[in-house]
DNA sequence: AATGAATGAGAATTCATTCAT
DNA sequence: GATGAATGAATTCTCATTCAT
């Protein structure tokens, strides 16, 4: 009986996920076929469509997947005083560097434009923006509040110029992985610093 | 007399170009097609081929296009001191809000995602990068030796950090046009006027 | 005990033939999947393969059933006089109205198509057609031997007429159920007192 | 300039038909493939969706296309009177024997089953069945005013029930091209000599 | 026997590119 | 130069059939 288990499913999902993110990262979404993604996992072109309905279903998916280990990365540094969530997010920063988040980096960038013509990934990118903007911003109305940090400093404004300095960091790094990513973050805690003192 | 060919075949180009942008921009460089762009453009699909030797010259060229037009809004704010820097920069932030510049913001992040896959658009996309970047380092080091800006902080890894929040309110303007630009730009401003204070 | 195993290999069959005929009369042959045949069985695909060799089997299958079927209810008015054969030959005409008759209708129809490519098919649309036709011709030849009916008709020519005359009724009934079946059985009527008469 | 003439355009289209049409024939609507009908019209798979949508169209077209070659043959014996319709009826059922005629009859079957399953080739089929209908019916009004015909008849049913031995006589001439055309036919002229005397 | 996951050949369709006119 | 018809390779997706369990 070829019955498998629930976790077998999902464990194969996550392979056929996996081989199609390094796909993707590698060729874009648009360049990368069905055959690679197979051919990367080792399994049958037919045998991905049980997986997902077609192509698009997968970069969404990718896109999903993305977006979660997102959250799972914000969720390290999201403690809940200014001055816990400041290593963190230095710490952030600085992961981007690592040759393991090469594949990472480079897809992100990818589904940043795939957001840009497919609704669900927009969704999906969206929303991956929008959780820690909404936290950021919290925080700095905390600490604003505190005295912390200068009244007169648009909260969400600047939750996404914090947003966008991951952003384009990512985007360099996509480009060119050997940045100095030690001065850009020495340039942003000199900045943080101004702010919080 | 090949003046006015030089001429006319410029201008073709441009012609082509501007449709061929209007069409990425709407629906990215892969699912536009030849025949879009011809028809976009008013001409036929085989005299395209008169003025590029394909879709990836086009896209390289569209790319090219995109990055001169960046290199020009820059030279506005491009004064010599910080002071004069400060305004145009903040300029360049909110002129990302206009309705007008919404074609060339998704096509900025289109390019973003492409340089990672074509050489050819990866070497404009860094350039149009790299030069920014080395200015902006020039002029903090020189506020830095005038005692304006902080010592400490690295010029290159400022200048990149201006940057990424240039970038990062383009992808976060492309996804949402409705965002609210004058609260980021005066975010920066205050970060600005800390650091320059 | 292989009788037990006879008797369920059987029923197994009729019930897979009985889910494709539904889903045949439904999809058509080449529309329908051997899944779709599963699912409407309730038995697995693979498990299909144990009963017909393959799908041009089942349509085989699905054939012969239908004229086997269509021999036994023409056996009902099958005595042996032209007087006995009349009534039941109407009768056959009004049951393509009822709607339990609406899938075999549908699903004649599409043998008939079937039978202009599968060899096999035709053999068996040939043979559920030669069939009544002889034993038609041979009570139409007694009776003009009886001087029941005109003698100058050709007895095989007549009763491919009738022969006709149900299949474009069944025709025209499968494309809308809603016609006028009492109408035409009258003009059948008709035309057959028109003959005995 | 191969910009091509409107009278080009649909020669080309009649060509890909035709080609469609002798595929059809021979192999059914679903086991002829695009490349097929390419090959047999020697053209580019490609070209053929220039002309159609795809395959779903071709079908549609070539189901209108044989009704309107019906309604052009039955124009034919399109008098007014019935005893001119007898004739030209009788003709058309002759017709079905010759031998340049097997495409068409083969081809009429496949559309008949085809009609069971797509909503457009059904409005081509049924229009095709509908409009004749109504012309014999009003012929049989006609005639029964006259006196010509048994006054007791249902018009529509007795239409139907000549559109019937058509349609069955199609049948068994796309399964037996070999049937004795002469001897149904005959049947049938003394079937409509009874009514009319 | 039974399952249903897996295979992979095959089909429809698209579109960059060429080329006859 | 200009056209747009024509090409055909490439790609997505389907589904009959097999096979490990």
């Amino acid at each position: 009986m070829p019955k498998v288990g629930e976790e077998h499913l999902r464990a194969r999902r996550e392979e056929i996920l996996g081989a199609a993110a390094r796909c993707f990262a590698r060729a874009g979404f648009h360049r990368t076929t069905i055959q690679d993604i197979a051919a990367e996992s080792g399994l049958s072109p037919g045998l991905v469509y049980r997986y997902f309905a077609d192509k698009e279903a997968m970069i969404t998916a990718i896109a999903a997947r993305w977006h979660e280990s997102q959250a799972g990365l914000l969720r390290t540094g999201d403690a809940g005083t200014t001055e816990d969530l400041v290593p963190g997010y230095l710490g952030l920063l600085r992961s981007l560097a690592a040759p393991a988040e090469r594949e990472r980096v480079r897809l992100g960038v990818q589904i940043w434009a795939e957001a840009l013509r497919a609704p669900e990934v927009e969704a999906v990118a969206r929303a991956g923006v929008d959780a820690p903007r909404e936290v950021v911003a919290r925080l700095v109305r905390a600490a604003q509040d505190r005295g912390e940090l200068p009244a007169g400093l648009p909260p969400d404004g600047l939750a996404r110029v914090f947003i966008a300095i991951y952003q384009g960091l990512a985007l360099q790094t996509a480009w060119d992985a050997g940045l100095d990513n030690d001065a850009y973050v020495r340039a942003v805690e000199g900045l943080v610093s101004l702010l919080t003192s």
